[in-house]
DNA sequence: TCTTAAACGAGACGGTACGTCAAGTCTTCGC
DNA sequence: GCGAAGACTTGACGTACCGTCTCGTTTAAGA
């Protein structure tokens, strides 16, 4: 395995490289060049720039509304919370620029689709399906769905993302609906 | 411009090569070359793979939805329709493939995802409108949001797309909602 | 035929190129574009760059030393006008470029290469031939050869042109060969 | 820098092409493809066709006359022997078509032409004069000069290379002039 | 004067070569 | 003997000219 410093410097190289030139300059030349290390090295330790893009978010606390979520208020406020942290991660750097090459390379690479999925993607759906579950939900898979796809679906077509209003708005529409099952 | 013939040979060569070899085959040396045709002359025309694609899918009848819609049927129905006819045409070859191609350029070029919502998107979006809109819907715009949201989001995402069943409990969901306000 | 006016706008745009642009900028695309003409006119007219640089030099007074001779100076001073004035030639634009230019497919193409003797080189001998002959020495051309090739060969591998004390030197040299037989 | 069996691939691929395309075909395109080798290795070690040739040239045993010289012959034997090894030279494949391919190129780029005179020509030249000064010649520049120059200037215009004979009497000729002096 | 054939500008076309960049593999050499 | 450095093959990039080939349009006769 590589040593933890190569390790620290491709995780530095890859955040600077995307906050300085955006997601087009995450190449594995480039990666290596930043970080002061041989092609090979890179290659030994990551088949390519998906997987290095997936350590470096796992690796900077990619454990989005996490924190400062406000585990006590109540279902709505709480969704709300996570949305909004949702919104927020994927307009910031670097992670935004992180996740747009990887939502690039999602669209030509079905594996990447996949791992995006299980290691991204799932683990944010599920503290949303905990959060409807625990009021109760019928159906918190669908809700969740509800929930998050027209946030994901503006930040894929590079729409402006919903403002505050409109996620408390949105919330506020599929609990009803929720409630109405 | 170009002649004819040309863009026919060039948009049969997109069409081939999406088909065959996936979205990852689209440059513009490998369309010049099954083309029959000089890069150069592929150049004079389209300035890159983006808009070889947009020519592409606009010159093969992407006016998703127009065929077939029971244009007589009521509102629910009209938007199943049209919901169906979307999901349908993001996954069958060779359409699917140059989305495809599409979406993955979409990610890393803002221009594109511009010339995407305009020429590809809106129509689409403003077929939905319009049935909204002649059913009274206070809200087109939102409700076609909740209502496309889902279906792109699952394309985009690679999950499998919803059945005919889930779009028929969307419609009625997002209905539902509508009437609600 | 071309029309004059054509051939014209030909011979002014290679001077043109040739003085701003130096002997790289002589293309047949480039020649046409300046003149104003479209590329078939030029091709009608000339086969290829070669045929045109022949054409504008011969055009533009290719007649070197027969300016300001002194006809009726002694035969080293004949000598030495045709061997200052074949030197400024080369060493003057728009001359220098054409001529340079020349030379280069000289080295490629044989039938230019024949062409440039009997078009340019000849003629030019021809005069110092002719004073040879007439000052009564036994070898006229294995004099005119010793007199210009060191002018040539400078000129070719782009050493500094021979001063006029040089080229003094180099008459009276010569002379004394040919008298010495 | 480049690995050793890359450069060796590369004079064969040059020598080569040289002998059977002459040369016009001497690109970097056509020496990469040839040598089989990526035409970024070319362009890693050689910034152009030029400094592949001048590489290829000297990698040949470019020491022309040092061969067979009467080292021990008289002053004009020895002169004969560099002018008749310079002749054969020039017009011997591959050498020829490397030089002649330089020739052209020298009309084109004034760097080139300076690397040619240093690393060709000069070496050359230093050969005619070391012999003339042993001879103790006055002015072994000029008289080297006057020596190659008809060489030289036949070979660049494609004039029939001077006959042995004529070789003969050229030096007869200048050593002459020189002791003239 | 009318017509008709040429010469014309414009530029699209299929090609070849340019020089650059990144991918992913393989080699060399120092620690 | 492992790993950093970097040379390697491959192939796409976008550009410049090449020489050929239509397109309509002048232009300059001859009828």
């Amino acid at each position: 395995m590589a040593r933890s410093s190569t390790i620290a410097r491709v995780h530095a190289a890859v955040l600077e490289l995307a906050a300085e030139h955006g997601p087009t300059s995450l190449t594995m030349e480039g990666i290596a060049s930043r970080a002061g290390i041989g092609k090979q090295t890179l290659y030994r330790s990551w088949p390519g720039v998906p997987a290095v893009l997936f350590d470096a978010l796992l690796a900077h606390g990619d454990a989005p509304g996490s924190d400062g979520a406000r585990a006590d208020g109540d279902l709505a406020h709480q969704l709300e919370d996570l949305l909004v942290a949702a919104t927020e991660e994927i307009s910031t750097e670097p992670h935004a620029s992180l996740l747009r090459a990887l939502a690039a390379v999602i669209q030509t690479d079905e594996s990447v689709a996949r791992e995006y999925r299980t290691r991204l993607l799932e683990p944010q759906l599920a503290q949303v399906h905990d959060v409807l579950r625990a009021a109760g939900s019928s159906e918190p898979e669908r809700a969740a769905e509800l929930l998050m796809a027209p946030v994901v679906y503006r930040w894929f077509l590079r729409l402006p993302p919903m403002t505050t209003e409109q996620l408390v708005r949105h919330v506020e529409d599929v609990l009803a609906l929720t409630d109405r099952d």
